[in-house]
RNA sequence: GGAGAGGUGCCGGAGUGGUUAAUCGGAACAGUCUGUAAAACUGUCGCCUUGACGGGCUACGCAGGUUCGAAUCCUGCCCUCUCCA
C-alpha cells in the first residue's frame, strides 16, 4: 500500500511538474484527475506547417504520458483556417492553403505525431465539421459574447495597438474560433505551449458561456534549440525533427552544446528526476563526461521515435564513425574505368557530391580536409596516384567514398 | 486619395560614383584542440581558371540611361512596409 502510493506519487510529478511551464486551474484539474473520468484532451495543429520537432515533442509527450492513464486524446486537424489562411496574404504565417495541400500535410503531421502519441486513443476531428456550415449570423452570434477589452488584455495585441501598430480583425477572430473547437469536442484540457495561453483561456470562457465546464489549459515550456539560445523552430534552422533518420537525430543531438543536455533529458526522456539530480551533480564536479549523457540522450530519444533497435543502431554508427573514425561499410562508391591509376581530386569530389563545385574542392583541399586512406593530401595536392578500393574522406562530418576501377 | 520608407550575398544588416566579390553579425563549412560532430581558438565562405602571382565571368528588385567607371546618379516598371484620410 505504502509502495502503491509512492508509484502515484512519482507519476503526478512526472504528470503535472516535469515538462510543465503553467496549468490554470492547477487544482481544478488535479479534481478531474481524482475523478477517475475519461478525460478529452484537446490539441490543435495548423496544417500549414506539418512539420514536428523536439520542441514539439515536449507537449506530445505530456498527451501521451496522460494516455498511459487511459485518457483520450482529441486531436484538431485546422483545415478550415488553414484554407482561409490570412486572406490579405500579407503573413507568411498564415498562408493559404488548397484542400489538397490541407490534406496532404494533414497525413505528414500525423504520421509524425503518432511516431509519439497512442494512435488507438486519439480522436481526430476536422475543424470545416462545423466551421464549414457556419453562416454569417453565427459568427456574429460568435463575436457577441466578446468584446474588445478582452482581447486587448493579450499582451500581444496590447502592445500592438498601443504602439500603433496594425492589427487585422481577422487576427482577433482567431482566438474566437480556437474556443469554439474547444465547445465542440467538449475538451477537458488543453494542451500546447506557452504562447497558445491567451487562446487557451478564450476557450475556457466560451465554454462556460455555453455551459461547458471551462478546459484546463496545460501549457509545456519551449525547448530551446541546437543552437543554445533560440527556442526551436524551423524558421531558425536550429531544430530537429522526429522524422530524420536515426542516424541524424544521433549526430544532431550530439552536436548539441554541452549546457543543454539536461534541459533535454527533463523534458525529452522519462529518466527519473533522482538520476538526473545525480548527473547534475557529476557534471558540476566533473565527475560525469557529458559525451557519455549525451549518448544516453541521443538513446533514449531517439528509441521513443523510432524504437530501441534503431537507437543502438545510430549509436553504434556514432562510434565506429565518429568515436573510432572507421570507415564505415555502406559508403557510395565511385567507379573509374579499367587501366586508370591516378586521378584529379577535385573532378572526384565534384563527382561524387563531396564538395558543390570546383571552387568549394580546391578550398577543402588546401583547409587539408581531404584524406586519402586516412592520410592527409597536401594542401597543393590536385592529381594522385589511386589503386582499386581507395577511400576518399572529407571533412569532420566524416564524408566517403570509395574508388571502384572497373575491371575490363 | 495624400505623405513617407524601403527592396543588397543562406539570413540579418552596412555601404550613397572608383582601390567593393561588396564592412560587420549569425548560419554553414574546415583546421587545431578534445572525453563528443560540445566549448574555445583560427581560417574559409559566388563561379570558372592558374603550379603560383594572377586572370576571367556573374552579382546588390526588373529594364533602360548618364559616366572612362554605378550597388551607389537619372528615367520607367514591379514589389514590400508605415502613417494620414
Amino acid at each position: 500500500m505504502e509502495r502503491g502510493r509512492d508509484i502515484k506519487m512519482d507519476q503526478n510529478n512526472l504528470l503535472l511538474n516535469r515538462g510543465v511551464a503553467e496549468i490554470i486551474v492547477r487544482e481544478e484539474l488535479i479534481e478531474l484527475l481524482r475523478s477517475g473520468r475519461k478525460l478529452r484532451l484537446k490539441e490543435g495543429f495548423d496544417p500549414s506547417f506539418p512539420d514536428i520537432h523536439l520542441g514539439h515533442m515536449v507537449g506530445l509527450r505530456k498527451l501521451r504520458q496522460f494516455q498511459e492513464l487511459g485518457h483520450q486524446v482529441v486531436l484538431i486537424v485546422g483545415d478550415w483556417t488553414a484554407q482561409i489562411g490570412d486572406p490579405s496574404g500579407k503573413s507568411v504565417t498564415r498562408p493559404m492553403l488548397s484542400a489538397e495541400q490541407v490534406k496532404a500535410n494533414a497525413r505528414t503531421y500525423m504520421e509524425q505525431f503518432f511516431k509519439i502519441v497512442d494512435k488507438g486513443k486519439t480522436e481526430v476531428r476536422w475543424q470545416s465539421e462545423w466551421f464549414g456550415k457556419f453562416t454569417l449570423a453565427d459568427v456574429i452570434q460568435l463575436t457577441g459574447r466578446f468584446t474588445v477589452a478582452q482581447m486587448l488584455s493579450r499582451d500581444d495585441f496590447d502592445a500592438r495597438f498601443s504602439s500603433g501598430q496594425p492589427i487585422a480583425i481577422t487576427e482577433l477572430l482567431y482566438p474566437l474560433l480556437q474556443a469554439y473547437d474547444s465547445v465542440m469536442v467538449q475538451a477537458d484540457i488543453e494542451f500546447g505551449g506557452t504562447d497558445q495561453k491567451f487562446n487557451f483561456l478564450v476557450g475556457r470562457e466560451l465554454q462556460g458561456l455555453m455551459g461547458q465546464r471551462p478546459q484546463q489549459c496545460f501549457m509545456t515550456p519551449l525547448l530551446v534549440g541546437t543552437d543554445g539560445s533560440q527556442k526551436m523552430s524551423k524558421s531558425l534552422g536550429n531544430y530537429i525533427g522526429v522524422a530524420e533518420p536515426p542516424g541524424e537525430i544521433y549526430g544532431k543531438i550530439m552536436s548539441v552544446p554541452d549546457n543543454l543536455t539536461m534541459q533535454y533529458f527533463e523534458l525529452l526522456t522519462n529518466v527519473p528526476d533522482q538520476e538526473l539530480e545525480e548527473s547534475r551533480q557529476g557534471l558540476a564536479d566533473g565527475k560525469v563526461n557529458p559525451m557519455l549523457l549525451k549518448k544516453r540522450l541521443a538513446r533514449e530519444v531517439i528509441a521513443q521515435l523510432d524504437g530501441e533497435a534503431a537507437a543502438l543502431k545510430a549509436e553504434q554508427h556514432f562510434e565506429m564513425v565518429h568515436q573510432r573514425r572507421e570507415v564505415p561499410e555502406e559508403i557510395p562508391e565511385h567507379h573509374l574505368p579499367h587501366g586508370v591509376d591516378r586521378v584529379d581530386v577535385v573532378s572526384v569530389l565534384v563527382n561524387t557530391g563531396l564538395a558543390r563545385s570546383r571552387s568549394e574542392a580546391v578550398r577543402l583541399i588546401k583547409q587539408g580536409a581531404v584524406e586519402k586512406g586516412h592520410e592527409k593530401l597536401p594542401e597543393s595536392a590536385r592529381v594522385v596516384q589511386i589503386k582499386n578500393g581507395d577511400v576518399f574522406e572529407v571533412g569532420k562530418k566524416r564524408r566517403y567514398v570509395r574508388i571502384v576501377i572497373d575491371e575490363k
